[in-house]
DNA sequence: AATGAATGAGTGTTCATTCAT
DNA sequence: AATGAATGAACACTCATTCAT
């Protein structure tokens, strides 16, 4: 496809669907999102052929912010224990400075709006952080999809961080008790 | 009286209203919910005063089912172990039995529609399955909000369920693992 | 026609429908009319067959009620101006001690719903109060519509009937103002 | 701009509001405006906010023409008498001219949709036709509120627009009859 | 005779999308 | 390429009227 005009744009948009999506559910208006983008309602629809399209690209968007996030915990020399608890912090880290974009990414998944590709474009973006082998063989896990692992792990995440963010002076303790309870299910 | 309100409309309504949320998210319309029901549009608002209540009113119609199915399971003569595994075998059961209600309660917890009286009610509901105790002493619950750990169940479960529903011929092994999961975070 | 069971239920209904109209103007909804009256929402259509019928109906009522008021004033035997001012007086008087019949009546008769015959009905409804033949045979009425002098009139006690009643302790002062009006204009 | 927001059609829009308010009340649906405009349901919803908001601005854009047609009228340099006439003349020459407009006027300011403001700025808009000094000075009005002559020359004219419009081979003689009313009343 | 539950057309309003500018 | 005016199908909700009880 003739490639749009300008990449900053394209960037307002989805950070706009993101926040409009966090504040008011998909049921945002397009007219909403573009005013947010700070560009006209047609223009919206330059960028992404439908609401639904841009819905599902925004949810992409978000994978791979996080994604990022994520990977630059990674180093792979580290022993396992350490390597884990990084990621577990930078997830977590993660979905607390940026409570509406998590907010945002948790509407999405739940709604129809998420097509079979998006959702299988976000697994393929997770990173290898080299805990998949170490889990693999925990014994909860033996048999199951990998996925089932990962599952887990970010259920756990999202639940931690939603206790943080609404006792923030507790957000620590809840961190720490969130990786504890990782680390219980799968690494002892 | 004129004629009864049937308690059974009531019911069908209720029972539309989740299927629709379960497939089309918060944003079906009150027409289709009606049409499901079986009743003619304006119908739906002589039992609910508006779209909002009667959602409300469907996540609390949700939980009663599932509480029920649960505390079919209580025992309080068993032990710990065994009382634990039965109402999570009934509450993975439930949610694979009931697929699109466990969907629409998903659906409707991540909204802004549920007030803070419905999530009060909801919460009032659960049944007291003598696990609250032992939860609370758990090492990863210490100094947390009670509600800390019933999230951290459910999300659990909610996994357990999805990946099972995904597979149904490994169903089993899924229950399996999830409970495991949840008394190593919990019991050991 | 078969007479209705109640005229009291009738009257109740007629009423309510005089206060639900001067209340929310003719949009004012049959339900709410039953409600106020007292019965139940189908009963008004057992009274009256149609929403259009009890408006009509009321509007007769309205005019029924103030030409009592007007036709106790009516002593023929004294002199012209004493029996114009009595009847001014009982006219203004029962406006302003109606306020809200008063009001629904201005409310029916500026709407479409009034039909010819409800138009027709309330004009022969005016008491013969004796005025006609001064009035007519004043300057400026010569040749018209004896209708007009009775239009003029009636405009006249309207507007000092809504200044009376905004400002309640100049009341008297409008009211002697209002005839001032009326006799210069006519009785000179 | 795309494209500017057609003036013309918002003046469409007033004036089928106007027609349909004149023919069907204050209940008459904004999809009957539309359509009597000739744009989209949609399209009258970009031009007002509300159908309270267009029926006040269609009040104000009756009195606008209303207030054109008097201004003409106005020669400062002329005695009283012949002003008074002139101005007389207008107004119900305009409201025989403009029978609908008129009735859209009253069925309007009937009802309770105009708000303070909007009844602000019609008293506002009134232009000083060089009467209000000696209407202020007239026997009847002494001591009353100023308003309460403009509401009875506004009565009185109306009274006289109805009927001559109701005998049109008549009118030239309501007219003057009318004006005599008036003088009578104020400027003796 | 009286009730009020049931209805479905109609209401004011929103919104994803198109297209003239 | 970008705009925002225009659209009409939906939407949540109301209501006059009917009819089973």
């Amino acid at each position: 496809m003739a490639r749009p005009k300008s990449e900053e744009k394209r960037k307002h948009l989805l950070e706009a669907a993101a926040a409009a999506v966090a504040e008011r559910g998909v049921g945002a208006s397009t007219a909403l999102i573009a005013k947010m983008a700070g560009v006209a309602e047609g223009t919206l629809f330059r960028y992404f052929p439908s609401k639904e399209a841009l819905l599902n690209e925004t949810y992409l968007f978000l994978c791979e912010q996080m994604t990022q996030a994520l990977s630059q915990a990674f180093e792979a020399s580290q022993p396992l224990p350490q390597r884990a608890r990084a990621i577990w912090d930078r997830y977590i880290d993660w979905g607390l400075a940026n409570r509406s974009w998590h907010r945002a990414t948790a509407q999405l998944s739940v709604t129809e709006i998420l097509t079979e590709e998006t959702r299988a474009a976000d697994v393929a973006m997770f990173p290898d952080v080299g805990l998949a082998e170490a889990l693999a063989s925990s014994e909860i896990l033996a048999g199951n999809s990998p996925r089932f692992g990962d599952a887990l792990l970010v259920a756990i995440a999202d639940v931690t961080i939603q206790f943080a963010a609404m006792e923030p002076n507790r957000a620590e303790a809840y961190k720490i008790s969130g990786f504890k309870a990782f680390q219980r299910m799968f690494l002892d």
